[in-house]
DNA sequence: TTTGTAAATGCAATACTTTGCATATTATAC
DNA sequence: GTATAATATGCAAAGTATTGCATTTACAAA
């Protein structure tokens, strides 16, 4: 991967962002500094960042998949299918079973943003 | 949820495949039997199939998300993220897992469908 | 049955994402 | 520094997915 104004960008965009960004967010995003650059470069840069394993695209259950850098500390969420509420949890045990998968497979997995769906405990009162 | 051709139609579709489809292949399939439907029509079918938890809906790294439905047996996915290649797994480390998150969170899981990324065997010698 | 209500549908318009191709930029070898 | 090849970009067009709103349909209650 080579270096570009738009990558860079989009570095700098997503590491100073605490949250994950659709594409269309970091798009808008980038157009405030760079006004003059296309949706495509920017969706073609997202998807570069992932192959080249610089970036991780999640689903979360929201209207578009969400990006975040890898080098970011990994870290995992629990969405509510209900209500959306989200919970981030600890990487501990997921580590030790992702390692138990890569033991398994020898698979080397690159998953480091593990997203879960449920239902949260108030929303599974209300029924 | 209410019964409709449209929605039955999908079910059938779904149990007779063994795969998974992408939003657009099953609306591609409805059309030879209801020749009629308009594409928001299936879109918003799935959706409503994904919210009433009768079908799940996963992100395997293809161009679109793909679609199952939850009675199928829960199984899980690792995908090579250089080559696409897809290893199947069954459920009974992943369950445990998940019910070990289930203790701790009070979430009640919902996730059947759970796709790891990684890299293959073959690919990581490729370098 | 009939009727009332909520859910599902179709249509048209919009929003979002991807693609093909010509051009421009960057890195590497010379 | 210059040439070469590979990568990245912009533009326009196409493909895919979503939304608003009026209408129809299915279900349940009377």
């Amino acid at each position: 991967m080579r270096a570009s104004s738009i990558t860079n960008e989009i570095f700098k965009i997503l590491n100073e962002q605490d949250d994950h960004l659709t594409a269309k967010e970091i798009y808008e995003k980038v157009k405030v500094t760079l006004s003059a650059v296309d949706q495509s470069t920017v969706y073609r840069a997202l998807e570069r960042m992932v192959h080249h394993g610089k970036a991780s695209v999640s689903d979360m259950g929201g209207p578009a998949v969400v990006y975040q850098l890898v080098s970011q500390k990994p870290h995992h969420h629990l969405v509510c299918e209900k209500c959306g509420k989200q919970l981030t949890f600890k990487d501990g045990q997921v580590a030790d079973f992702l390692e138990a998968v890569q033991k398994k497979t020898n698979f080397k997995i690159t998953t480091n943003h593990l997203i879960l769906f449920g239902i949260c405990p108030e929303c599974q009162k209300k029924k």
